[in-house]
DNA sequence: ATCATTTAAAGGTCAAAGAAAGTCAAACTT
DNA sequence: AAGTTTGACTTTCTTTGACCTTTAAATGAT
């Protein structure tokens, strides 16, 4: 008898079909499984990652919801295995531009965009009374890349 | 099940269409929805306010009114009372997300920028042991903001 | 008719209550 | 031990209502 995180994570799937994405509620989603809310939470973690090709969104609040989205062709993608390694530990301006610019010649970012994200990754952008600025370059970075390959949808 | 804010909003958005004004009286429009008179005033503040690109005015008494005002024309003069003011405390993601927004429609910079520097803006991205995640987003905005500046001026 | 006063019709403010979702650690299963 | 379930507590966003301020319109006195 398969336990009711993967009957959750089944219904998720299914319900979401070929679709890039799903809206859900968590309340209703619990109530109509009969557990507790934030096993809800325990089933996007574990099943929804982005290990697993996924990234959430969610609302608090009245009207509140979480949203799944389902990245394109996550499948060791060479993005992700950056996203992966290089960016599991801080890194440098130096080596970030450095990173960005490979990625430009491999036509996966245009010189714009590598442009655009490296001025959030100047070492006076992230100054810090705390010192974790490669740290954040790296998350930064991160979150940059995985939304490019999350694709440029509303374009 | 979206929520009424977000219900009166589009209706707003609607009735406006291209123009750059809108007349509304707060008591019909709270009847018309069924909600409380401070809830209008609840979606001016956090929909139309001066990060989205408008701002309010409105008169009391009897025949009182509210007008949306959208703002349109600009020069670089407004990106540096962004700099200087906004820019100066802690910001949430969505409201920068909403400065960007306004700066794309009026194209001090393209969707495509907004939509990647955004990229660097997220809680995520951000996710700090320290609390200071809304004060790192305002520095990281500010320095997109001034090399945009910069990169215009070379032109 | 004119001016001052009152009244009622707006809109404004703020804080409390409500409605979601998030976090985290303890307890439970396998 | 690892993975799952539960529940208490937190955070964020929305809704509601009581009370405040402003102002056009109505009223009244001279």
């Amino acid at each position: 008898m398969p336990n009711v995180s993967d009957i959750i994570e089944n219904f998720i799937l299914s319900t979401m079909g070929n679709s890039d994405d799903i809206n859900l509620s968590r309340n209703e989603l619990a109530d109509f499984f009969n557990c507790a809310p934030s096993q809800i939470n325990y089933v996007l973690t574990t099943r929804f990652n982005l290990n697993r090709g996924y990234i959430i969104q969610s609302q608090r609040g009245g009207g509140g919801f979480i949203k799944i989205v389902k990245l394109k062709d996550f499948d060791n993608h060479y993005i992700y295995k950056i996203v992966d390694e290089t960016l599991s530990k801080p890194i440098s301006y130096k080596d970030a531009v450095y990173i960005l610019e490979d990625l430009v010649e491999k036509s996966f970012i245009t010189k714009n965009e590598a442009q655009t994200i490296s001025y959030a990754l100047t070492d006076k952008a992230l100054s810090n009374p705390i010192k974790i600025e490669g740290q954040l370059r790296a998350n930064i970075l991160k979150s940059f890349l995985i939304n490019v390959l999350r694709g440029k949808e509303n374009e």
